[in-house]
DNA sequence: GAAACTCCTTAACAAACGCTAAGAAATCCG
DNA sequence: CGGATTTCTTAGCGTTTGTTAAGGAGTTTC
């Protein structure tokens, strides 16, 4: 057994939700590839099949969606300790609707869904991290449905400044961050300009 | 065994993602409760604890958030045979940061969170159920979060019209679909005007 | 049947956003 | 280091939205 400092990345973040023997471990173990993206560079591409899952080493990604007009808008952001994936095409086994992409230069050790659903039925533990797994993202994608419907753009954009998500800030360039809060970069760049005014000048 | 449509209305829900025998049927159906709702009358009540899940077995529900302001903001719905309740408050104990209420007299069959708790540890067919649930939410919860930032409020209001969820705009008040769409009542007035113009004069 | 209530529409004005374009600043990469 | 690329800002204009307010249509209630 492992000290979790010295545990394989994938299997420590798996720990965060439940704990795994060895003997749980290995068969997940014995089926992981690791693979480096150049910056640019699609993990998953848009309208193509996405049949694996990824844990990301280092870097950053993005996910974003390219309209009939060849515009695309970035809806998320992974960066170290993230899983990442199109996780309908691989529970559908249909195309992608979206692409994810590197940032910088990426490291991430990847793995086929089918070998994680051959797990839900031989393990209940793996079925246990399935479920808290959704849970755990279904909470946060609710938290942000509810934060684009509730708030502003300028509110969203305060939000994110204060909240604990500033590698998204301090990694990924702005016209990004604004796709991601729902605005165009122009507009963005006007609500940053706003509030260092009214920073500076408050009343 | 029951056939399909004589089946209670929680097992037949829970049969559409697994098969439950009687044995493990039974504990999940002595802890049931049914409770009626009048009209505009709270299952879960903003900063209130809600540690129940419910099933519609008629009727309507809205689920609002209230601002600081005193201010709804209505942000989904749920009709016969949908699942409600405050996930977050069933997880973490915390009180609910919203409320749902009947939009018109309603019927509900009850079950504490606890219970289900308890039965995703003693039967693997619950575990997986609970998998298979917060996945399906997932998708759907993800699906609206990419319409929000993929579409205006035009585009989602024709969206919503061309889906299967007719029932929105059927069965509830124009106010609480503007909110659900992320506009304010009369912006959804103003759309839905611009529209019927549109439509009669297609130049 | 009249009063009360709920709900939808329309109008007018201010504020914010999307779009296009141009230039400046920062970053990448050979 | 230095050219090329990427990224951010600013400006002007048209469109849409939010806000407030008023009126009317439809329901409910007594």
């Amino acid at each position: 057994m492992y000290y979790l400092t010295h545990m394989h990345p994938l299997r420590a973040y798996i720990h965060r939700f439940v704990p795994l023997t060895d003997a749980e471990w290995a068969p997940l173990a014995a089926g992981l590839s690791v693979r480096q993206l150049r910056r640019k560079q699609d993990f998953v591409t848009q309208a193509q099949p996405a049949p694996e899952l990824a844990l990301v080493i280092s870097g950053a990604c993005r996910l974003f969606y390219t309209g009939a007009d060849g515009e695309e808008r970035t809806t998320y952001f992974f960066f170290e300790n993230h899983l990442l994936g199109s996780y309908q095409s691989c529970l559908t086994g249909q195309p992608s609707q979206f692409s994810i992409q590197a940032l910088a230069p990426t490291e991430l050790v990847t793995f086929p869904y089918a070998l994680l659903r051959r797990l839900f039925d031989e393990y209940p533990v793996y079925e246990r991290f399935g479920r808290l797994l959704a849970e755990y993202h279904l909470l946060g994608t609710d938290a942000r449905l509810t934060e684009l419907l509730l708030l502003s753009p300028e509110q969203r954009y305060q939000a994110l400044l204060r909240s604990h998500k500033t590698k998204i800030l301090e990694r990924v360039p702005q016209q990004y961050v604004a796709s991601y809060l729902g605005v165009t970069p122009v507009s963005l760049s006007r609500i940053r300009a706003r509030l260092l005014a009214d920073d500076a000048e408050p009343m």
